[in-house]
DNA sequence: CACAGAAATGCGAGCTGGCTGCAACAAGCA
DNA sequence: TGCTTGTTGCAGCCAGCTCGCATTTCTGTG
């Protein structure tokens, strides 16, 4: 698989830690144990350069125009993985998939319930929710997580659902 | 099934309009082509008498108890009609099934990932969010549909995730 | 009170989204 | 080069929910 030498030529300069490139999480994923595959690179490769909000199912078929034999199971087993290192978070933006997006992307999701648009909202747009809820609950609130349901300005409140 | 009086036994005061217990919203179901029937009543009863966030599932058990040959899929029908009609809303609480309760219930969740406990929240704690997302985007939001997911006081951010 | 038309139901099958067990495979170290 | 162990493809499974259809039940009418 030639293509996977065409990716990794990319990759950004060395010796950095942070999960900031494809190659710098393959490098945090081999010092946890594990190990840099071709499914690995080019699903890192899709996160880091196409946009977010993206399913498993999506993120498989773009892995899979590269190389055609990655099983959606093995999308979701590295999805998982690289969820539980903090480089991948998923989203659930509705009632269908969820969707995936990389941890630095911080914002949350307003969707219209209506006409399903959905707005990205940064996470200041929760910053008083974020102190409402710490002050009184105790809460910490991860906005990003599921998205916030309601009318978008074009289909303000026709029902109540 | 004798039992279908001894529940409309206790339909409150006729001649309300107001969806506020089993025999008014069954007078709606009714006003709008529908019918009454021993499931829907059953169900309505659940859902006025026990507390909020119940799965599909458990409601289902719950009318089974008084008449075993409901079928779950009459639940499902029956909750999507009477979401239609504006009498129940259902909400997702987690990762698991959705819950199904009385839209007079006006309370948010807060949901905590690391342990799965379950906070009501007044809908005023989202005050400050809801007039932030109808400024910045003109967008008005229903924080009851998707729980705000967290951390509570006793777990707070062992992880990212 | 019986009847007809329409709505609701039971039942089973089907669908989507996601997960798992296992045998085969391959990454990376010695 | 070989060994160990993590990873993968595959097929099958699971939960949660929906659908098609024949049958039953509701309810206004005769």
């Amino acid at each position: 698989m030639p293509r996977i030498e065409e990716l990794a030529a990319t990759g950004s300069a060395p010796g950095q830690a942070e999960p900031d490139s494809v190659e710098s999480v393959l490098r945090l994923l081999r010092s946890q144990g594990g190990r840099i595959t071709t499914s690995r690179r080019l699903l890192l490769r899709c996160l880091f350069e196409g946009g977010a909000h993206r399913t498993a199912e999506e993120l498989a078929a773009e892995v899979q125009s590269s190389a055609p034999d990655v099983h959606l199971s093995t999308i979701y087993r590295n999805l998982d993985e690289l969820e539980r290192l903090g480089v991948v978070v998923h989203a659930h933006l509705g009632h269908g998939p969820a969707t995936y997006h990389l941890a630095t992307e911080t914002h949350g999701h307003l969707v219209c319930q209506s006409c399903g648009a959905m707005l990205e909202a940064p996470q200041d747009l929760f910053g008083a929710l974020a102190l409402a809820a710490e002050r009184d609950y105790g809460f910490t609130i991860d906005p990003r997580h599921f998205a916030v349901i309601g009318h978008c300005a074009a289909c303000v409140a026709p029902t109540r659902h």
